[in-house]
DNA sequence: TATTGTTATACTCTATAACTATA
DNA sequence: TATAGTTATAGAGTATAACAATA
């Protein structure tokens, strides 16, 4: 067992003056997430091999899915990327069917794209055998266990929106 | 306001027979988890342009940093990525005199790695001012949601090495 | 032969900068 | 001039396959 050297306190920050130790706790808490996120976003994209789709482009079709038609660019801002990797993205969906190209009816500049019937067919038949790794291991925990990450993941999603 | 996140349905799955309902609400619940920790690494990946690291290195150097010397698979295997993403990273590490190679003592095949004092002094500076972003974010919250989260870290952890 | 680690190669994801078309 | 979107280009992160050194 070799040491644990400086990162990783023994002590969750329950000590001393509350204002001090509180942000001890905090730095941990960010840490510890962090680490844990990363490390769970590579076990899924390890686990996505089966599908035709990447978690990246399954995400955008999802938030089509869910928002109807949308511009590149609002799209791009859902899921938090840049235009140019949205682009890339929807060109793949158009390529395969799953979303459609229709131009906007009063700025000819702008496209709004949505999910086209194969493309729902396909969030629907995923959605039957979806997350399967996921689901399983999911199965693992206890009820409480997964009560608590019902009750993380809002607070995540908005993590991720800050 | 461009509704909910996550792939989910209206019906969460409330209605009918205890076991199928549990089974669309686990569904449920990977999709958003898997949705909010995609966008949050995307986020934490974007937020880390000034440190000196990227957070692939920085979550390396840091488990040298917690575990002690180690041979290089073996962190691949603790960081749950490939032998050869690995070598890329140690040699960062190593280039920056952030980790050290010593040879392994009765293996001459392997080496183990051990994190530098350049190294434990970076994660000794980066831990007064690391995750800035995300304690900041962290400082919205409640203390209730951040105690949701201190739950939820450990189960993400599980869930990451499953 | 089996294991440890590296090199070679390729693909995905993402970004910034520069460009085109339209407003 | 400003905005929406694409193309060009680059870099990080990861993987598999093939190889070298050692056990």
């Amino acid at each position: 067992m070799p040491a644990a050297t400086s990162t990783s306190p023994k002590t969750p920050g329950k000590s001393a003056s509350g204002a001090r130790s509180q942000r001890a706790a905090d730095e941990e808490l960010g840490s510890s997430l962090r680490i844990a996120v990363m490390r769970l976003t590579r076990r899924l994209r390890a686990e996505r091999s089966e599908q035709t789709l990447t978690l990246t482009q399954l995400s955008a079709l999802s938030s089509l899915d869910h928002h109807g038609p949308i511009s590149p660019t609002a799209l791009a801002e859902l899921e938090r990327v840049q235009p140019p990797s949205m682009t890339r993205v929807i060109a793949v969906l158009e390529e395969r069917g799953l979303a459609e190209r229709a131009p906007h009816p009063s700025d000819r500049r702008q496209s709004l794209i949505a999910i086209s019937p194969a493309g729902r067919a396909l969030m629907q038949e995923n959605r039957r055998r979806r997350d399967a790794w996921l689901a399983l291991v999911l199965q693992d925990l206890t009820p409480a266990e997964r009560d608590a990450l019902r009750v993380a993941v809002p607070i995540l999603e908005r993590l991720g929106e800050a």
